[in-house]
DNA sequence: GGAATAGTGTCTCTGAGACAGTATAGT
DNA sequence: ACTATACTGTCTCAGAGACACTATTCC
């Protein structure tokens, strides 16, 4: 191990004598794709530690920087995007052998964005790509994450069940205009249940402000066309749209 | 504004030159006072910047050290606590200019602790003492507190809002025997709304686990003496005790 | 017409809250 | 006896879930 920066001589520190700490921000970007599910986007790390494997797209923080900022320049490097419908503080990690090179303290983001063009586009996209979350954490298949990032993703998939109960974000995974059935297939792919699609309309209709009815419908599915709707000005739901218990 | 650690040359960063940042643990230790409500310990800085203002225990991560543990070091430092009943991460804290003199990223925690000898014992002890929450914020009188530390405490009093609708954490601010009228001034006192007795009583009984009785009484409060309960096992209360909506 | 999907109606059960009534202490 | 507090009983209402039923498309 081998730091630059002051090592304090002291137990008690001050300002001018600080342990050597790296900070970085590493975004959990979220989509859910109609077909594949809930999916996170991973890159692919061109040097050791973990060369070769899948990691959270991430770095540091630079000296006038806001952590939030960092992480919407991660993301945007990674995506393209400049402005991520969702972007929220997830967690710190900072076990002192995370990194195997010296100590790094690592800002956890989530991101929830929609399917549409999310990869392209980005400046940094040596390999940036969707993945399953499945795979990602091991379940399906075993895709083993660099460092503690699986842990991390896994924070932040709970992280957005429980967002999605009580507030309308799960609608930024989705286009402008959706339907109900679209709107309940991203509350199942995160929640990993089925749910009854005639109590789920009725409470997301219910929940004042959430949705906006545009008074057109759209067929293709092969049954009634659904209605389309557009995301309302709420920015909470209550009563919260509760998750099934585990079983 | 003077750094020790180098200072990255190129926007490309490596591990060995990085920005020079500061990681702190703060630690907001809530209480509850059966007489002045909820209460939060803090500090008289003996210093500047801030000096003479209170503020937030806290200090450097030292380079060995997991954050949780740092936490509670604090913790112990301050308060004497070994063992913490209630310790969890709360959120990070890293905007550039939080503190005049350098880039301190603060990784502030949120311990839960009952009454009784908090104070006493810490060997860093030079003026910790507990105030009520509403004067630290500003609510009632005014104790402005240091850096950003009154954002800190706020949204710390907001996590032990939601953490007691599903947990019964509560319990841990109370010594290891109490009564259900207890139970439910700790409610009162961190929601800051009065809760029916009769209601409150029930709902806590059917929370499977979450409290168990000893099948003794307690009297002195000048009416009928309260049945004395001890917390049960539970880790989770579900359905949750759902706080009453604000007005 | 048959299958598939969207949407509606309805019944039941649970839990929250309001509030009256009962029990047991201090004064 | 009076008051204060702890506890119990009961009624009502809202919301969740199960599930039958209707509507409208694709095949």
């Amino acid at each position: 191990m081998t730091y630059t920066a002051a090592v304090p001589r002291s137990p008690k520190y001050d300002a001018r004598s600080y342990p050597p700490v790296a900070v970085t921000a590493d975004v959990v970007v979220l989509t859910v794709s109609a077909d594949d599910g809930l999916q996170v986007l991973l890159v692919e790390r061109g040097e050791p530690p973990f060369e070769g494997r899948l990691a959270l797209p991430g770095g540091f923080v630079r000296p006038d920087e806001d952590l939030e900022e960092a992480a919407r320049r991660e993301l945007a490097e990674e995506t393209g995007m400049t402005t991520a419908p969702h972007l929220e503080q997830l967690r710190t990690y900072g076990a002192p052998d995370r990194d195997p090179r010296m100590r790094v303290v690592t800002v956890a983001f989530l991101a929830l964005v929609p399917h549409v063009g999310t990869v392209v586009g980005g400046t940094d996209a040596r390999g940036a790509a969707l993945h399953p979350v499945a795979t990602a954490l091991g379940r399906r298949g075993r895709a083993r994450l660099a460092f503690d990032h699986a842990a991390i993703v896994a924070d932040a998939v709970d992280r957005a069940g429980t967002l999605i109960e009580r507030t309308p974000v799960a609608t930024t995974f989705l286009p402008r205009e959706f339907t109900i059935p679209d709107l309940r297939a991203v509350y199942e792919a995160i929640w990993g249940v089925e749910l009854d699609p005639g109590n789920f309309r009725r409470k997301v209709l219910a929940s004042a402000g959430m949705v906006v009815s545009t008074d057109r419908v759209v067929s293709g599915t092969g049954g009634r066309p659904a209605e389309l709707y557009r995301r309302g000005r709420a920015r909470t739901i209550d009563p919260p749209l509760r998750r099934p218990a585990r079983r």
